[in-house]
DNA sequence: ACATAAAACGAACGGTCGTTCTATTATTGC
DNA sequence: GCAATAATAGAACGACCGTTCGTTTTATGT
């Protein structure tokens, strides 16, 4: 079936609500700019989500429909264990560019709406509440399959492993640094090495050469 | 010499606006209800600053000094190399609670003007280059001291030590994770523990238990 | 092709924004 | 205590905010 007229400028606002989003942050959408700049009126643009905060839980879900797609989903295409998690840090690390943002807009979500109460708030919670849990899932398949140590403490490495994310797009982004995101694939690996279970190679695969880290669609 | 009138109501000013920022961010900050909170005319306080951007400015600097009156200062009363990191850590994650922020407004400014050129982004900027050297010339202490081996990278260390505070701010307040300080502090140890110099202990000293770990004015 | 429904528009609303004036009130140095 | 000066207030500004409403245009199903 193809898109309805209504459904087809709805997701044509998306994008450039997650392109705005993703750089000035979600309060700063506001439906006017929005508005021209997709070359609508303001009450034809509102008129497709009945009030802002929907505008922004819309924009979200835009957001995490996009991470999936090209980040988790062509991970799941690697094996299981270690190789699969590296995938996932390889994809993630090249996410923004591969929609063609500048900044995240999930870290941006989280530092504007992490203290404050509202659907915003909620829906974010949820979102990357899922993500952390499907994280943790990757950690203990890479526990089941040998690779890290039996003791290795699954949240602690999701915990560490946002952190280094969380430091790669402040070095990329504010700094400039060329090599974030070689800091962050060391951080990684360094990560990893810690939780390898003993009689492991402590050498990690060279990095960009996962099956799955790059999209199979493409 | 007594402050003026008008330092005092300045500094009224501030520490409302800083409060403000930490929690909703320092675009949220409008002059109209910062007047409000601090009692005053619109005008009135405007007049202290002359735009709101330099209000911005404003407030991001009193957000450093106080994070250098409790985190930074403090630490340098432990001696030079690993405790001393130690204590910075500690402190780090003290600093929000000790000045009865919530966020903490440093984290929210780099996400909130990362991508957005001006004057706020380049004060950021510059403050944050400050920080980074100044870690990084403590890690070089710990190098120094023969604490850490000599081949250490001590900007990936920073890198990573970065990290590891956003990501406790994500589990503390988006996740109101109780834990987050704890994990936070077994991170920096395991990070710590992968730059030890062969040889000596690897067992980290006990958390909160190093001289200028808590502020020695109070 | 035509009736019906969906989508988009334009104008207007009450509010708040940052900012600018001028006037008034406090504070200061002597 | 009295000028000089700094600090604050008040009113107003144009611009933009999110939202509502009635109308007009466009797409859809038959």
């Amino acid at each position: 079936m193809r898109p309805s007229k209504g459904e087809e400028t709805r997701t044509a606002i998306l994008k450039a609500a997650l392109k705005h989003a993703s750089t000035e942050g979600f309060e700063a959408i506001t439906i006017g700019s929005l508005a021209e700049k997709t070359g609508m009126s303001k009450s034809g643009l509102f008129a497709h989500f009945g009030s802002k905060e929907e505008l922004q839980i819309a924009t979200l879900d835009e957001a995490i429909r996009r991470f999936n797609e090209v980040t988790t989903f062509p991970a799941l295409s690697a094996p299981r264990g270690l190789k699969r998690l590296n995938a996932m840090c390889d994809n993630w690390l090249l996410w923004t560019t591969r929609c063609e943002l500048t900044g995240c807009p999930m870290m941006t979500a989280i530092t504007e709406f992490d203290d404050k109460p509202g659907a915003v708030r909620d829906a974010l919670m949820q979102h990357m509440q899922r993500m952390q849990n499907s994280l943790v899932k990757s950690i203990q398949m890479t526990i089941d399959t040998g690779e890290f140590a039996a003791d290795t403490d699954a949240e602690q490495l999701a915990f560490e492993f946002f952190g280094i994310l969380a430091s790669c797009y402040r070095s990329r982004n504010l700094f400039r640094d060329e090599n974030a995101n070689a800091r962050a694939r060391k951080a990684f690996d360094r990560l990893f090495a810690s939780a390898m279970a003993p009689g492991k190679p402590a050498s990690p695969p060279a990095p960009g050469s996962n099956p799955g880290a790059t999209s199979p669609t493409r």
